[in-house]
DNA sequence: ATTCTAACA
DNA sequence: TGTTAGTA
């Protein structure tokens, strides 16, 4: 979500974020479970060199569609973990059977893509919170329900 | 005033 | 999940 600056900068865009206050205010829930959603690997928030926490509305989002997870769908952060450890990240990115074959995200299921230290298919200037396969989860909606359904997760509508 | 980490109820 | 301690 983009939002135009002030007239200082009239041509740019920024990110609107949040404090780990602010979101969890907006969330209904307390600071401690958001650090612990990322604790267990399920969130990833901005972070200043002092390691404030900031998050975005696609983090919001993500943290309103994981609570669906917990009590509608009967999830609790493991399986919601686990359910992101099997996004075909080699498959979005389209990866060689070469490329695969070293890859310790297709090798290993068990975590999701973004919480491993190094991935080849991943330039170092790159960070998960902006990859595809990070934000595609970030919504319960589209493109993350049809997976769900597709790999027996979900019920179809 | 707010958030941080870590440990613990 | 929440709370506490001692900081930054």
């Amino acid at each position: 979500m983009k939002k135009a600056k002030n007239k200082h900068d009239t041509n740019s865009v920024v990110e609107k974020l949040y404090s780990i206050g602010q979101a969890s205010r907006k969330l209904h829930l307390s600071s401690p479970t958001l650090r612990m959603y990322e604790h267990h690997g399920v969130l990833i928030p901005y972070k200043t060199k002092s390691g404030r926490r900031y998050y975005s509305d696609a983090d919001i989002e993500r943290v309103q569609c994981m609570r669906h997870m917990i009590k509608d769908v009967g999830l609790n952060l493991e399986g919601i973990r686990r359910l992101f450890a099997l996004l075909p990240c080699w498959e979005i990115k389209q990866c060689s059977k070469k490329e695969r074959e070293h890859c310790p995200v297709y090798l290993d299921s068990s975590k999701p893509c973004w919480t491993f230290k190094r991935v080849t298919c991943r330039k170092d200037s790159m960070d998960c919170k902006t990859c595809e396969i990070y934000l595609m989860s970030s919504t319960c909606t589209d493109r993350l329900k049809t997976i769900l359904r597709g790999i027996g997760y979900l019920q179809a509508e």
